[in-house]
DNA sequence: TAACGGTAAGTTGTTAACAACTTACTGATT
DNA sequence: AATCAGTAAGTTGTTAACAACTTACCGTTA
């Protein structure tokens, strides 16, 4: 039917948010708080507070914190309450040891299963974090980051995998890489192009390429990131 | 000091349990009773009806199916409540495509790391797998099955990999083993003998054969597993 | 007959109050 | 001075009640 096909067309176009639940913007609200550094680690995060600062009762408050625990952010303690993590050497390593396996898992399957829309948008962030890095909008570029990134785990049509990216490596690594990219702004340059030959492979259908392309960009940048934030402490090379 | 020693060590034998919460309690019963299948797939998970069934109120029992949605035991829809998962033969393609992967990482990293005492018990729990099998107690051998494997995790000494198997990949696949081992016994027989390889390579430090006999393992295991349960559909043969 | 509006039952989302626990402080005791 | 019991303040764990939503049912209308 013709009005059918009009109807569900303009519908798709609607109503992309049909309303979220006050957990969910609790827990938004706050991981972006403590990403990007508006609460030290070791900040205590009281349930009240929280809830009072948010206009909310404590029920979402102790969900959001839940799930902000288990992407690291946060530790609770029974009894004790939450407090912001610190993130430590060893934690980056355990995070890039991981996410380098995770990553080249992710991109392999890409290779098979990005479409063109991906592979566009793909672009778009590409582009976009290049004009970001140049005008020095760090906390713009780290965002762009962490959604290329992210573009690579949804490609790969795999939804533990990409469950494994959005709640047990992202939030930490964003954090981290926010606060070292403020501190040393010459962390991101390589990635432009790095992300862009990246994309380049995935295009090409090229899977051992395209693997180690992110095995190199994800070793470079743990590189660049010990060296800046943990320099005198053993940083640990990673074995291959 | 002599008297602090004594105390300490006393001390560490005692109270293995502090007392733990009810959310925790409920989490730990419900995942049992969904993993042994007392309730099915499909099968709707009112929080008062579980509330009233574990004799506490809605607040726990909301926690414990929020986790048990991580671990892909349930799925929770806003304002239409929990349901049983059903795990299908795409869900198992993921599980153990993952699965291999991670495990053979962990098991690369346990070969350095393991220690005596983990090697000890991983003997004990092959032992009294080999047992269980011989009796044909299904569901006790296969929760060794569980903690051998987790055992090689543990051994792995990183937090986040260990976080992957306990939060993203054990329940569904205890469930699922459980349940096609109970359908055809014959499921896991050679399991035995490749376990006790597995730690014995694991005890010889041998990080190339420790990996390769992970990798078998799980192939074979998945192979029979999915000639079972899934026999007709097109089952999919896991690339290498 | 099929589509529509209204209503009732039952569910989850959220709140506020109470119970249990941790922590820091105070003052007595050795 | 150091240790310890007692206590008070503040936190989290848990509960029960209320609000918002989903769903199924039922009679009406075209």
């Amino acid at each position: 039917m013709d009005e059918d096909q009009s109807l569900t067309t303009a519908l798709r176009d609607l109503s992309p948010a049909p309303r979220t639940s006050l957990a969910d913007e609790v827990l938004d609200r706050l991981r972006q708080e403590i990403v990007r550094g508006r609460f030290r680690p070791g900040h205590r995060l009281s349930e009240s507070m929280l809830a009072e600062a948010f206009g909310v009762s404590r029920g979402p408050v102790r969900e959001a914190l839940a799930q902000l625990q288990q992407e690291g952010l946060v530790k609770v303690e029974r009894h004790r309450g939450a407090r912001v993590n610190r993130i430590s050497a060893e934690d980056v390593g355990e995070l890039y040891e991981l996410r380098i396996d995770l990553e080249r898992f992710a991109v392999k399957r890409a290779v098979q299963l990005v479409t063109d829309g991906e592979l566009a948008r793909m672009e778009e962030v590409v582009s976009a974090y290049a004009d970001a890095v140049e005008r020095d909008a760090v906390q713009e570029a780290v965002d762009l980051d962490m959604e290329f990134h992210g573009l690579i785990y949804k490609a790969a049509r795999h939804t533990r995998l990409y469950s494994c990216w959005t709640n047990l490596l992202r939030s930490q690594i964003h954090a981290f890489v926010l606060s070292n990219s403020l501190a040393d702004s010459s962390y991101m340059a390589p990635c432009v192009s790095e992300h862009s030959k990246i994309r380049g492979a995935l295009e090409a259908r090229d899977r051992e390429r395209a693997a180690e392309l992110v095995d190199d960009h994800l070793r470079g940048a743990y590189e660049r990131l010990v060296r800046t934030s943990f320099e005198g402490k053993q940083a640990g090379k990673m074995r291959r």
